[in-house]
DNA sequence: CAGGATCCCTTCCGATACTG
DNA sequence: CAGTATCGGAAGGGATCCTG
């Protein structure tokens, strides 16, 4: 099912253009401000919850928190409980997760290639 | 420059992991509800401004010559003017925008595999 | 036809306080 | 340590009115 928030697409978008479907698919997976770091940053590790929040330095719990639910829910990442004290909760990358691998990876290679000298683009 | 609006990510993060600044850069330029459609849809042909509006039924004008500027700004589009009565515009990739195929190509790759049988998920 | 300007609602996200 | 709950601000997007 895909989601209507996250500024994803409703039905009738979707109905009708029957191609766009897998890329509302993909952006509902992958839009939200940390979700293509989250998994990025799981891909060579598995981490635990404190690590993917210091690497993100700034985000909020509950922000993510939520992403890393979203994440769980799409299966795109999953959480193992370790019931010690102090608790430890270990996320890492489904399958369905690493074969969003190369898109980040493509991601980043754009990036690099037309983002890294922003002050030579003519405004 | 990186947009800090769009939900994307500040210099702090970017400064900290060199290495994420890449996919930071292109998230702030595909995210938009509708932005990966406009660059799929004008993949095959440039298009007019009303031909995009009919293929995206739903959206507002404030909402999609929102997101065309910022694809422009981006250089992700250019846009040409006929000032012709009525008056004419054509929307259509640049060479920057093409690069951007690949990435979508992918999404709906992944999307057209993963979201197909939304039912057969187990929840 | 292709927008610009404005208003308003929704969603995203950060901040803070609290918990097993 | 790894969350949950709640609040409020900011940004995205829709609806409407207006224009060259």
């Amino acid at each position: 099912m895909v989601r209507i928030c996250n500024y994803g697409f409703d039905k009738k978008v979707i109905e009708e253009h029957r191609d766009i479907y897998g890329i509302a698919y993909t952006q509902n997976i992958i839009s939200g401000r940390y979700k293509n770091l989250i998994i990025w940053y799981l891909k060579e590790n598995d981490r635990r919850y404190n690590q993917i929040k210091k690497f993100l330095e700034g985000v909020s719990q509950g922000s993510l928190t939520k992403q890393l639910r979203e994440l769980e829910d799409d299966g795109i990442i999953n959480r193992t409980i370790y019931p010690e004290v102090p608790p430890k909760v270990i996320y890492g990358l489904t399958e369905k997760g690493k074969e969003l691998l190369p898109i980040i990876d493509m991601m980043e290679a754009f990036g690099k290639e037309h983002g890294e000298q922003p002050e030579e683009q003519e405004n």
